[in-house]
DNA sequence: CGGGACGTTGACCTGGATCAAAAATTGTGG
DNA sequence: CCACAATTTTTGATCCAGGTCAACGTCCCG
């Protein structure tokens, strides 16, 4: 598992991943495996863990008192979940399996010493706060500001990007647990509107989706169509080259 | 200045209120005014610095590369700002001043320090972070699903929310900085809407807005257009009583 | 009193929603 | 392995919330 943070403070990258690995020899004492639909915290419910994410796909998502639901936050092999309730606990999301997972638990007691003992560790925390934020920020844009297209370009190329960096994919192509209700849900969209977009998207030779497999034909074309919702440090890191891994990273 | 946070655990009251005191007797050692359309921090450009604000109104936003400009979050007297880059100095975002606004600095390596020493002090720091989360995560349902009188109603109660908080509001109206253009920024929405919006629920006679005077003349009815992007917290809250200081609490 | 924000309004257009129904796929139990 | 049910995808027809374009009113400030 790698984690990427940008350029300018290159030593935080070998701390992160210095914590990382310690919570990856400290965290398999407890996993729990979830099959897709299960809940793993329900929106207004305590828990005293947080998960370390290591295969599959999970959602944060809250349900409206009228039905509707939204997909805040998808979460990938490799994500932190559940630090900011190492504070407080009540919180009013609840967060589901999109796709067979795995995830480590560990205490918040637990979690909270080894913060205090061990820096790297407690680095790798703060960052996970930092890029959850960042997603968000995102992703206030692109729903703000982003058309359709705009939003599924966006969304297609980060999810290509961060399951790259998990070694998730290969090429172009990787598989995508969601349905298309579920797109929506996260996208502010109808399914039928989605639906539309894919077709549009299909016929351009841009990208198809076929039985949860995405495959993205024309990675450019699709960016061009992305290109107005990343921030500038993607912009021009897209600029200097990028090559393989690069790749928009957020939701 | 108080500070509010849902029941569960009632002593962290105490403690943020007693760290947000140290904050205030140390920082305004440095501070600073801001005029209206003043930029704090560039987008792009790194800062070693904490805020405080203490009055007046901030910004966080994104300019797209085509123009387009999304406010991503509104800061109001109370709010601590550049907490996440303590760790990691670039952001993509900038903050800028929507009404003269006076705040208070620290640099991060003192602030580090003072969340080392002080305990209550990074209770406030965290419980900042995760109030930030939360907003995003609010912010995110109601662009994502919200109509335009849905996300209108619900911002302007979170703005009489937090202002009361901040004693800046007293009953049912206040003092909103914002042009029609910047709520839109940060709605979503184009100028011209939300004119037509804000102008459906002065006829209505739920709400004038006259010269960055709104008054909410019916709270219930407001209320009810925001009520279903309220979370489940702030739902039940409403439920058993609330009365004044009541209202819903992001943006 | 003139110019530049800002607010307001109308006419018109369109991206995406809604409604409805069929096709394709997936899952299930026997 | 098949038959059947449930879920998901796809498509068409139609509608409307909100965008676009354009003009005019109003306020503010030098």
């Amino acid at each position: 598992m790698t984690i990427e943070f940008p350029p300018p403070r290159p030593q935080i990258q070998d701390r992160l991943e210095a914590g990382d690995v310690t919570l990856g020899r400290i965290m398999p004492a407890r996993s729990r495996r979830m099959k897709a639909h299960e809940v793993l915290i329900k929106a207004g419910e305590p828990h005293g863990e947080i998960y370390r994410l290591t295969s599959g796909w999970l959602a944060r998502s809250r349900t409206l008192s009228d039905g509707r639901q939204q997909i805040i936050m998808v979460f990938l092999p490799g994500d932190l979940l559940g630090l900011k309730t190492m504070l407080f606990d009540r919180q009013p999301d609840s967060i589901q399996c999109l796709a067979p997972a795995t995830l480590q638990i560990l205490d918040h007691g637990q979690a909270l010493e080894l913060a205090r003992t061990d820096p790297d560790v407690s680095l790798r925390f703060m960052w996970q706060l930092a890029e959850d934020e960042r997603r968000l920020h995102n992703w206030v844009i692109c729903l703000g500001r982003g058309n359709a297209v705009e939003r599924i370009a966006t969304l297609m190329l980060d999810f290509r990007g961060r399951l790259l960096q998990a070694g998730m994919a290969e090429g172009d192509s990787f598989n995508l647990p969601l349905t298309q209700e579920q797109l929506g849900e996260h996208l502010g969209l109808t399914i039928v509107h989605v639906n539309r977009i894919l077709r549009r998207l299909r016929e351009a030779g841009i990208l198809t989706v076929n039985r949860g497999l995405v495959e993205i034909h024309d990675v450019d074309a699709l960016s061009l169509y992305a290109a107005p919702m990343q921030d500038i440090f993607e912009r021009e890191s897209k600029s200097f080259g990028g090559g393989l891994s690069n790749g928009a990273s957020f939701t």
